[in-house]
RNA sequence: GGGGACGUGGUCUAGGCUGGACUAGGACACCGGAUUGUCACUCCGGAGAUCGCGGGUUCAAAUCCCGUCGUCCCCGCCA
């Protein structure tokens, strides 16, 4: 007889025989009578076992097969579906049994280490919340594949044996065992394969693609995670793209969670966004915005501010309504924030009956101040004086936590947005050289073109140009990034100088991708989505391992499998590595 | 590379500051028994840890100190 799903049992099927199999989930032993709530992927069902004393041996998880007959429940069990019936079982067969657990199953949240969780995750993953996880995610993915195959996309697969592309993370390599001393990189993304599609004439190309980089991990970071991966040819600005992405997130939210979004996002500058809210992802799910009082202090007596002033910085503050009140401990909380992002210090002031604060002598006259921020009797204003993109930020995460412990972030709201307009290039210091800020393939914004092509244009000034990039952020969160490429062997060949690669370099590592620039390159652009940060969102889960089949620990491993670990001496032999003890 | 928190039977945890009746307590799981209507079944009984590992201080260390390993969080890093 076909199996049956458990959860699938109502009352209309009284009388029926049915078979059922699936893991023992609870057993309750009356002695010449037992009950068993069996579990399938369907859901539970009980079942009732009398005069089978066989049924008295089973542990929970245990895998079973039962015949029997499907009966109206005396006393129905209205927490269950399946709560109007049970069955009454004449034949019970053992597939399998199950060792003691390891950890109980039940909790939720489960009380098991996230270390034992991650050894035993196969019983991990039977939790309610964890099956739900999963589905989440392939209905994601589902929903994604049939958006964009509807808006004539198709995904293509590209190698994940490739070489190391320049910039950007550490690189995982693979040994070539034909080629001994050779290696292989595993992509960071597949964003010259994606362009190199483009050229060779799809138009519109996607993929569900694994990205690995190895650098170190965090609640939101895997060295191996996935990205929906998109490039459209014949895009020359982000217009197009935008309604593309923001009618895919429609689409998914409410095929997924059923929540329904507005669209066109709104969009922010670098600047403002900067500004504003202190980070280049803002949360706009709460105000609490900086502001520029710069202004305000560029003759302040207060030697620091001035100073900073002086030296190009920029001094923001933050209006906490009500906040004059706060303990000298919470104000050393949030300057401890500030801290950690490298601002100095917080300086602040609390008007309160009267002026309080390390500021408050120095403020011979507060009204414009007032007038600034909008600060009126009980707030208190916390100021950051620095570099502008150091003090906003340091700022920014104090208005984080004060959105947190405040309490301003209202729950189940969603808001999305667009960044754009971000620097082109920023300098890095310990490399003392101009890198890319977002990829070296990314194109300036059309009007700053010509200053990136002039070799006349001081090279200090770089930092000045924007690129056509642009970042999807929702709630916080970067859900992903990307621009507008370069489709020009000669701006490529440009950009690829000022970041300090040189002819002889750029052809050896890419080459061939100068040389498609030259066969017929369309203008193209795309963006990459974090596909596990989103699953994240949409489940409402904190840490991406929830949301990942078999995910890595902090440290980079899996404790299921026990990887990384060391290899056989052969295999070494065979790739020509040895490896050096310390 | 740096900072912080944690590590006690299978699981989670109490104890640690103030070392000595800790012979390491509890809950769940496990084993044995009782049990005909349960649904977190219940009741009775039992077994199971030398406190991550190494070293030190002390008459005495789960407890204090140092190191180390592991896990988690954060800064840096992550185009």
């Amino acid at each position: 007889m076909k199996r049956e799903a458990c959860g699938s049992l109502r009352g209309k099927d009284a009388g029926r025989k049915v078979t059922l199999a699936g893991w023992v989930h609870r057993l309750r032993d009356l002695g010449s009578l037992t009950f068993v709530d069996l579990r399938d992927e369907s859901g539970l069902v009980q079942l009732v076992f009398r005069e089978l004393p066989q049924a008295r041996k089973l542990s929970r998880e245990d895998v079973i097969r039962v015949r029997g007959t499907v009966a109206r429940r005396e006393a129905p069990n209205p927490d269950l579906p399946t709560g109007e019936v049970e069955v009454v079982v004449d034949r019970l067969e053992v597939l399998s049994q199950t060792r003691p657990l390891p950890f109980s199953l039940e909790e939720e949240p489960p009380r098991a280490s996230e270390e034992t969780r991650l050894r035993y995750r196969y019983l991990d993953l039977r939790r309610p919340r964890m099956q739900r996880n999963l589905r989440l995610r392939h209905r994601t993915s589902m929903a994604i594949r049939d958006y964009l195959d509807r808006q004539g996309f198709i995904e293509v697969e590209t190698p994940y044996l490739t070489r190391s592309t320049p910039e950007g993370a550490r690189d995982f390599l693979v040994p070539s065992r034909l080629e001994p001393g050779k290696f292989y990189a595993l992509p960071q993304s597949p964003q010259l394969f994606k362009q190199t599609l483009v050229i060779s004439g799809v138009e519109r190309y996607f993929q569900i693609v694994r990205c690995f980089r190895d650098e170190d991990l965090r609640a939101d970071r895997q060295p191996e995670f996935t990205q929906l991966d998109l490039e459209m040819a014949f895009l020359e600005a982000p217009e197009e793209l935008f309604a593309l992405i923001e009618g895919l997130l429609a689409y998914v939210f409410r095929e997924t969670i059923g929540v329904e979004f507005d669209t066109p996002f709104p969009r922010l500058s670098y600047d403002q966004a900067l500004s504003r809210y202190g980070s280049d992802k803002p949360d706009l799910r709460f105000g609490l915005e900086l502001v520029d009082v710069t202004k305000q202090f560029s003759a302040s007596e207060m030697r620091l501010l001035r100073e900073a002033v002086a030296a190009g910085g920029r001094v923001f503050a933050l209006r906490v309504p009500g906040g004059a009140g706060f303990s000298r401990k919470e104000l050393g909380e949030l300057e401890g924030v500030a801290k950690t992002y490298g601002a100095k210090g917080l300086l602040w002031l609390a008007r309160g009956e009267e002026l309080r604060g390390p500021l408050a002598k120095f403020l011979p006259d507060p009204e414009p101040l007032w007038r600034a921020t909008g600060a009126e009797p009980g707030d208190l204003l916390l100021l950051v004086a620095d570099a502008f993109e150091l003090a906003a930020t340091a700022l920014g995460q104090v208005r984080l936590e004060l959105g947190r412990k405040l309490s301003l972030i209202p729950e189940g709201k969603w808001c999305p947005l667009w960044v754009v307009d971000f620097p082109l290039l920023e300098w890095s210091e310990e490399e003392n050289r101009w890198s890319a800020r977002h990829h070296p393939f990314t194109s300036p914004k059309a009007e700053d073109l010509p200053k990136l092509m002039d070799p006349s244009f001081p090279t200090e000034r770089l930092g000045e140009l924007r690129a056509n990039a642009y970042d999807l952020v929702l709630n916080g969160v970067e859900l992903g990034g990307g621009s507008i490429r370069i489709h020009r062997r000669e701006v490529q060949q440009r950009m690829l100088e000022v970041l300090g690669i040189g002819p002889e370099e750029a052809e050896g590592r890419f080459g061939f991708f100068l040389r498609a620039l030259e066969y017929g390159a369309p203008p193209h652009g795309g963006i990459a989505l974090g596909l596990d940060r989103w699953v994240m969102m949409l489940a409402g889960e904190e840490s991406l391992r929830e949301v990942i089949a078999f995910p890595k620990t902090a440290s980079g491993a899996c404790p299921l499998t026990g990887a990384p670990a060391e290899v056989d001496p052969g295999q070494l032999a065979e790739l020509g590595l040895e490896v050096k003890g310390d």
